[in-house]
DNA sequence: TTTATATATTGCAATATTACGATAATAAAT
DNA sequence: ATTTATTATCGTAATATTGCAATATATAAA
């Protein structure tokens, strides 16, 4: 099938699950540290910094959109992708949230 | 291709991102949440509670036990598989190293 | 306006993941 | 020993993801 059944979970579980995803790739990991590690985030910069296609990165780049952790801003011809810190905190505490609730208690 | 680069990203890139993926799917955290909300925790619960096939649970446990976050034991004809507070302590301090050490420093 | 540069999108091939039925393996109960 | 109950594994189908070349789009520079 390949589909996950996400009807069957709630918007929580889904909403934590797809966190999760988007930073279960090395590359996205690695744009993330890159771009943090930086003054300017031109993506141009990732291409060669990453090894990956142009296009692959961008691809990346979209996921990364896609739960508002990144966004981007035209820079003269190139552009300006920046952590959007409040969403990384959000998130980060979600995460925390859901390990410091989540524990042993049998075995 | 469908194929991840892992061999152009660092080992720690790799383990993140390895951590990241497998939490990334809503069964495994309901599986995770309800391991964590019961003091029995036998896999054929899970099969009735989450609502997915006998098959598909035990390859979500597969998963999650392949970074160390379950262990099970025999316990007479089932199964008793619990979460491994040491791991799950680990990993969550990773995620937190990652989420620490990598913000906006731009725009 | 043309050219060069930077990023996004499209289309495609290869591999991975999700899910499940069928079946095997194991252990308790009869 | 046979049956019953529980979990794991195998095989398979459907969908998703990854990655890239080619192309489109947009802006700056010439």
């Amino acid at each position: 099938m390949g589909i996950t059944k996400t009807q069957i979970f709630t918007d929580k579980q889904n909403d934590l699950a797809q966190f999760f995803k988007v930073l279960g790739h090395p590359a996205r990991v690695a744009i993330l540290q890159y771009i943090s590690s930086q003054n300017a985030c031109i993506c141009n910069d990732l291409v060669e910094e990453i090894g990956l296609a142009q296009a692959t990165i961008s691809q990346h780049l979209k996921e990364l959109k896609s739960i508002g952790l990144l966004h981007g801003e035209i820079e003269g011809k190139s552009m300006c992708y920046c952590i959007d810190v409040g969403r990384w905190s959000v998130i980060q505490n979600q995460l925390n949230s859901f390990f410091n609730t989540t524990k042993s208690n049998c075995c």
